[in-house]
DNA sequence: TTAGGGTTAG
């Protein structure tokens, strides 16, 4: 008998669970007495398996039972607990401790395991029940619970439970020493909630109770994380270097909060000293250092990284670096490679591949390919193998509205509805601007008054929605209700699309009024954009020449934004000469761009200087500049789609 | 404890 058992035993540590479950059900017929051990290992061994067999888990539980083990072997209530809350049977988990509880049987121990297997679960509200149930939780209670919120994004509620812990808030407090753990836990929150001056406060506490707690590689790393997220590169950099053992995780850490503060190269530069005398990157070091790519861009490095990665065979099927790489190379505008990644990542992985899939739609939106983006937004219906979450409709909405197609975006918007994806502000925002730049302005009016939070974007967009449709009053009245109502500053784009408002209106004085504001009231310095609106302000009004005194007294070098408005408005003006030379001075500081010299050929073709035109038209072959006809979208009817084309002055 | 994809601009 002694010799089944260890077969049994064997399976189970080998995880072979067909042959465990063949075995079992053989030495059941047997007289085979399992002990308390003989079910913990069967039941763990259930939780572990890939296909989570509850059905199994039921039969363990039936023979456990029916032989007295349930209400009297606390090893065995704990894995039956464990058991049911991996398998998604968190009724099923309940049932068990409270059967349990209800007896007195309870120790802490089961307590803080049913707690942490509900938090795993994704039932917060079920853990925090149980822990209020639970008469005198000890201090690896508080940590389950504080790093049980945090694992489900809900950072407010662990600082709540911390401070309560602390005996700091309102409700009766414990006042139990925390662990280092749940203090690199708290820091972790801080940081996701870029709350500074709490994780500042925990981090002075931390050392009042442990003057050396940084040197915990689990507490400097967060520490340096919090710092980080908080854009305090320099205390992220004095933590990290005041570790004296410093893990990977704090290299990591540092060369995230690098990378996502706006200096990618410098984050390259630490991986270097890490590469020297830090330890061996892994694939989270990887993966920020592939953002950092991106963000530069830097396709060499990238690449090199790549072939880093595939090398390293372990790393390759990870969701972050595929999802990181799919970016890389969308930002460096090769999408065959993006695609090759996608296409090996939906295949091989074995995760939620919505992000692998949002990237790779964003990536072709980002290189102009509309029809690529909606075959990929399609195939996340088809395959079945993804949902589309906010971020999805974030770009795809977006999508709708570059094409003008307010049939999509009706679509979207009802998904979004059914999906509860609209309350994001990110998705909200979008639907504004959708609705706004397809024609609906009162459907965005709407959906603006719907955003009960709403931010710089939100207010900004509805500014340009009331711009572009002409009613610059309309613009106006809404930027003063966001400065007067509203604790939402605004900025240099909020300034663009008030100026322009103005300019599309005639307000003119108004427009001025406001340029003169931003600096004066708001301490905003403007950027060429910014000059560029003024500039489109007097020009599109016919004040050319107050637009080009303006320019030249301009306090830095005009830049494109500028000399574009200019150029725009001599168009409109039929100014031949002052087009030409703001024609020139693009070319020079935009060789790439070739909006610019078709506009100009354009203006040949309206002030009948066909010699001109083909002169334009001859130079901008030569300069490899397409000459495809100009098109918009319009939408008529329910699907149907037509391409009208302008007269750019280009059709051959 | 560390990493990914997102909304506004004549």
């Amino acid at each position: 008998m002694s010799s089944l058992r260890n077969q049994l035993n064997y399976f189970c540590e080998k995880g072979k669970w067909r042959e465990l479950a063949a075995l079992y059900q053989e030495i059941q017929k047997q007289d085979f007495k399992p002990d308390s051990f003989t079910f913990t290992t069967l039941l763990k061994s259930t939780s572990n398996h890939h296909f989570r067999p509850l059905h199994q888990g039921r039969a363990i539980h039936a023979d456990a039972s029916k032989r007295g083990f349930v209400e009297s072997d606390n090893y065995v209530a704990n894995a039956l607990v464990a058991m049911y809350a991996q398998c998604n049977s968190l009724h099923d988990a309940r049932k068990v401790f409270d059967g349990i509880r209800e007896a007195n049987l309870a120790n802490p121990v089961n307590w803080n395991t049913a707690i942490s297997c509900f938090f795993r679960g994704g039932d917060h509200k079920g853990a925090y029940e149980l822990f209020c149930l639970m008469k005198c939780p000890n201090d690896i209670t508080w940590s389950a619970v504080i790093a049980g919120y945090v694992q489900n994004g809900k950072l407010v509620d662990a600082l709540r439970v911390f401070k309560k812990m602390r005996g700091e808030s309102d409700e009766i407090g414990f006042c139990v020493s925390p662990y280092s753990d749940t203090i690199a836990t708290v820091f972790s929150a801080c940081g996701q909630l870029r709350d500074l001056c709490f994780g500042e406060q925990v981090h002075g506490y931390a050392i009042k109770i442990s003057p050396y707690v940084e040197n915990d590689g689990f507490v400097g790393s967060s520490l340096v994380d919090l710092y980080g997220k908080c854009s305090c590169l320099e205390l992220a950099k004095l933590v990290f270097d005041s570790m004296v053992e410093k893990c990977v995780v704090a290299w990591s850490a540092l060369i995230a909060s690098y990378v996502s503060n706006g200096c990618p190269s410098r984050g390259i530069d630490i991986f270097r000293e890490m590469v020297y005398e830090g330890p061996e990157p892994n694939y989270v070091t990887l993966s920020s250092l592939i953002t950092a790519c991106a963000n530069i861009p830097n396709l060499t490095f990238g690449k090199e990284l790549h072939g880093f990665i595939v090398r390293r065979s372990e790393f390759t099927h990870d969701a972050y670096m595929s999802t990181s790489l799919i970016n890389m190379y969308s930002k460096c505008h090769c999408m065959i490679c993006a695609r090759n990644i996608f296409e090996i990542a939906i295949n091989t992985l074995e995760f939620n591949a919505t992000p692998v899939y949002n990237a790779t739609i964003a990536g072709y939106v980002e290189n102009d390919c509309q029809d690529e983006a909606w075959e990929i937004f399609r195939s996340m219906h088809q395959e079945g193998s993804a949902t589309p979450n906010s971020v999805t409709m974030a770009i795809v909405i977006p999508l709708c509205t570059m094409s003008s197609s307010l049939h999509y975006g009706k679509e979207v918007h009802c998904y979004s509805l059914k999906s509860g994806l609209t309350e994001n502000i990110f998705v909200g925002n979008s639907l504004l601007d959708m609705y706004s730049k397809c024609g609906k302005l009162h459907v965005a009016e709407n959906q603006f008054k719907m955003i009960v939070k709403k931010n710089r974007i939100t207010w900004t967009s509805m500014i340009d929605g009331y711009g572009i449709h002409g009613d610059g009053e309309g613009a106006i009245r809404i930027f003063q209700k966001m400065v007067r109502e509203s604790d939402v500053k605004p900025d240099q784009v909020t300034f663009v699309a008030l100026i322009s408002a103005c300019s599309h209106a005639g307000l003119v004085e108004e427009g001025l009024t406001y340029f003169k504001e931003m600096d004066k009231e708001y301490g905003i310095t403007p950027l060429d954009e910014n000059y560029g609106s003024v500039v489109d302000l007097l020009a599109r009004a016919g004040r050319l020449d107050e637009a080009k005194s303006f320019i030249a007294a301009m306090p830095k070098k005009p830049g494109p934004s500028v000399w574009g408005a200019l150029l725009g408005a001599c168009k409109i003006h039929g100014e031949v000469e002052e087009a030409e030379k703001a024609a020139k001075i693009l070319l020079k500081l935009e060789p790439k761009e070739d909006g610019f010299q078709k506009l100009l050929s354009s203006l040949y073709s309206e002030t009948g200087m066909l010699d001109k035109r083909e002169e334009a038209i001859s130079e901008m072959r030569e300069r490899g500049i397409s000459n495809r006809q100009g098109l918009s979208w319009l939408e008529t009817g329910k699907r149907n789609y037509r391409f009208i084309s302008e007269d750019m002055g280009l059709v051959c």
